[in-house]
DNA sequence: TTTCGCACTCTATACCAGAGAGTGCTGAAT
DNA sequence: ATTCAGCACTCTCTGGTATAGAGTGCGAAA
C-alpha cells in the first residue's frame, strides 16, 4: 500500500486524475484506464503510476472496474465527492439565459407557466424535466362563482392564490336560476374571500348551524351549493401534483437502453408517488439539491442523478423543479440551468412584477 | 400452380385455413409452419398439402415468410381481409362492461373524464389508449367572468359547452374595480351568451364602433376587457388535443422492443400531428374504423394498429376515441372496447342523463 | 517515488459445426 | 385431380473455441 493510501487523506494528485478522470468518463461514457489518463492529464505521469492512485481511489470507494480488463467508472460516492468539492459550475451564456427568460413568460396562465417549465427544461438539457406543483394546502380563496347548467347541475368555479383557477360540477337537487346562483355566490364571497380553503371547507356547516334560523332563502341556497362544492373536492385525490417532459431523451442513454429498465422508469413517472416523495426531500434544502444514484433510495432511479431546486415567491417556498438524468450527466451544465430556471419561475409566479 | 392460386377467387378452405393461422400468430407472435397449423386446424390435411395452401395465400399477399425456414406471418393486406371478413368479434362480459361504466362517471368534470376514459382504454386493453378531445370550433358561450387580481391583471373565466371551463389572465392598462368588472360582464354575457365563441371573437370590434358613442363607462370597460381577452385566445395554439395513457405497456410487445423505434414512437405521440392527422380521418367514420401497419402512412406506425371509433352526443360528433398496439392485437377483443367506450362516453358526455 | 516489464484476467469478435425448424418440389397413391 | 410422403435444401440459433485487445497488478529497476 502506498502512504496516500494509508492516509484517511487524498492527496492533490489524486483529487486532480480522480476529477480528470469523471469528466473523461462523463463525456465517453466508456470506463476510462491509466493510458488514457496518462495522456489526458496535464501532469505527465506513467500510466503505472496512474494505476497505483487509481487503485488507491478504488479503496476509498470513489471508483469500480465493471470488470479487471475494463478501466475504472465513478461510484456514487465517487460523483458525490466530484459534485461536492471538485465541480466548478459553468456560467450560462447570455444567450441560454434569454431562452429561459423567453420560455417562462409570466404571461401565461399558472398550468401552462408550469408546463413550460417543464418542458424547457428538458429541451434544454435533454434530459427529463420535472416539476412538482405547488401544494395547494394554503390556497387563499379570491373569488367564486356559480354558474347554471342544464339538468340540475351547477358549474363552481373558485379562484385561488391571484392566479389559479379550479372548477367542478356539482348536482343539485333541484334547478336554480342564474339570479339565485349570483346572489349565493355573492354572499358567500362576502364571508369567506381572502380565507383559506381548509378554512372554508371547515367553516361552511358552522355557519350552516350559526345562522339558521334567520336564514333567508338566498343564504340557504348558498350554503347548500357550498357544501356540495366543497365536499366534491374533498373526495377528489389531486394525482396530478408532477408535470414531466422529456421522458424519451432517456432513450438515447445508454446506461438505460434496456427496455426493461426503462418501462420501469416511465412507470415510475407515471405513478408520480416516488419521484413526489423524492422532490418533497428537496423542498427544504437552500438552493440546488443533487441525488445520486442509489442515494434516492428508489431501485429504479439506480443510475439515474436528479437534480433539483426549490422555486420561491416572497422567500416563501412553493414547489420543487429539477431534471432527472443518468448520473453520468453534464453537471456543470445541468446545475446553473435548475437553478437560474428556479429562479426564474418564482419571479415569474410573482405578481408584483 | 394449384387451381386455388390461378383462380382469382380464394377457396373456402384456404380462408379457413388463413384465419387458423392469423388466430394462432396474434396468440403466440412466432411465424406459424405447416405442421403447426396442420395440427392445430380440425380439417385434417397433411402440413404438405397446407404448404400449398399457404404458398397461393402468399402469392395472394396475404401472407409473409421472414426467411425461409421460419414460418409464416400475415401482411397487412392479410390483417386486412382478416378483420373486414373473417373475424368475428366478442360480445363483452358483463363485468367488463361494468368497469368501463364505472370509469365513466358523468360527475366528473370534462376534462378528467377524457383522461379516465383514456387511462381506462389502455389499462383494460393493455395497450396504448388515446383520446381526442372535441374540437372547439363550436364552442357556445354560457358564461362569462372577470376577476380583479393584483398588478393590473383581470382574470378571464369563460364557461363554453354547458360543461367546459376555460381561462386566462390578461394585463389591462390600469386598475379596474370589482364592481367594475361585474357591470362590464353582465353586459357582455347579455350580448353575447349563446353565440358561437369564434362570432364573439369576430364581432365584439363591429360593436365597438356601433356604440362608441353612447358608451357608458361600464361598457368601454367590458369591450376593452372582451377585446383582450379574445385576442389573447387567438394567439394561443391549442396544442393539447389528444390525451395519450398506457404507452408503456407498448414497451412489452416483441416487435417494438427496439429503443430507437420505441423513442420513435413515444415522440409521435407527444408531437400529436400525426397521431391527430390519423384520428382526423375517422371522424367521419361509421363507428369502428381500423388502421393496420402500413396502411397509416405513418413510418413510426408500421407495426402498430390503431382501433378508432368516433364518440358523439345527440348524433353530433365530438371526437375520436382509441387504441394504438401491435398489429398483431386481439382484435376480436379490442373492436368491442372501443366500441362500447365510444358510446358510453358519448352518453357520459350528454348532459340530459 | 516513479517507472518498466511482464504475466494475468476478462471481454468482444469471429468462425465453425451441428441441431432444429420449415420450405419447395417430385412422384406415387387415392 | 388431390393429397401426401419423402427428400434435399435453406436459414436461424446455439454452443464451443480461438484470438486479439484492453487493462490490471505486482515485482524489480531507476
Amino acid at each position: 500500500m502506498t502512504k496516500s493510501a494509508n492516509s484517511s487523506q487524498l492527496s492533490e494528485r489524486s483529487l486532480y486524475l480522480f476529477k480528470a478522470l469523471v469528466e473523461h468518463f462523463i463525456q465517453d461514457g466508456t470506463p476510462v484506464g491509466s493510458r488514457t489518463l496518462s495522456k489526458d492529464s496535464s501532469l505527465n505521469l506513467s500510466p503505472a503510476t496512474i494505476r497505483n492512485v487509481m487503485a488507491d481511489l478504488e479503496d476509498f470507494g470513489l471508483l469500480d472496474s465493471p470488470h479487471t480488463s475494463a478501466g475504472r467508472v465513478p461510484t456514487a460516492k465517487g460523483y458525490r465527492l466530484f459534485v461536492d468539492s471538485l465541480l466548478r459550475v459553468k456560467d450560462l451564456n447570455s444567450l441560454e439565459v434569454e431562452k429561459i427568460a423567453k420560455e417562462l413568460d409570466p404571461e401565461n396562465d399558472f398550468k401552462s407557466l408550469m408546463q413550460r417549465t417543464s418542458s424547457m427544461l428538458s429541451d434544454i438539457t435533454q434530459l427529463a424535466g420535472v416539476v412538482m406543483l405547488p401544494k395547494n394546502e394554503k390556497s387563499t380563496l379570491q373569488h367564486m362563482e356559480f354558474v347554471a347548467l342544464s339538468g340540475n347541475r351547477v358549474l363552481v368555479i373558485l379562484v385561488v392564490n391571484d392566479r389559479e383557477v379550479q372548477n367542478r360540477i356539482i348536482h343539485t337537487s333541484r334547478a336554480y336560476s342564474a339570479s339565485e346562483l349570483q346572489e349565493a355566490s355573492n354572499y358567500l364571497n362576502d364571508i369567506f374571500v381572502g380565507r383559506d380553503l381548509n378554512f372554508v371547507r371547515n367553516n361552511i356547516l358552522d355557519e350552516l348551524e350559526k345562522t339558521k334560523e334567520q336564514l333567508s332563502r338566498s343564504m340557504q341556497t348558498a350554503m347548500e351549493m357550498a357544501q356540495l362544492a366543497f365536499d366534491y373536492e374533498k373526495s377528489k385525490i389531486n394525482n396530478d401534483e408532477l408535470l414531466f417532459s422529456g421522458e424519451t431523451n432517456l432513450m438515447d442513454v445508454a446506461e438505460l437502453c434496456e427496455v426493461e429498465k426503462l418501462k420501469k422508469l416511465f412507470n415510475t413517472f407515471n405513478q408520480q408517488r416516488d419521484i413526489l416523495h423524492l422532490l418533497e426531500q428537496a423542498i427544504g434544502a437552500d438552493g440546488i439539491q443533487i441525488f445520486i444514484g442509489e442515494e434516492s433510495g428508489h431501485d429504479v432511479l439506480d443510475n439515474c442523478s436528479v437534480v433539483t431546486s426549490p422555486y420561491e415567491v416572497d422567500g416563501k417556498i412553493l414547489g420543487v423543479l429539477g431534471v432527472i438524468g443518468p448520473t453520468r450527466m453534464h453537471y456543470e451544465r445541468v446545475i446553473p440551468i435548475v437553478d437560474v430556471t428556479a429562479k426564474m419561475l418564482g419571479s415569474a409566479l410573482n405578481p408584483n412584477n
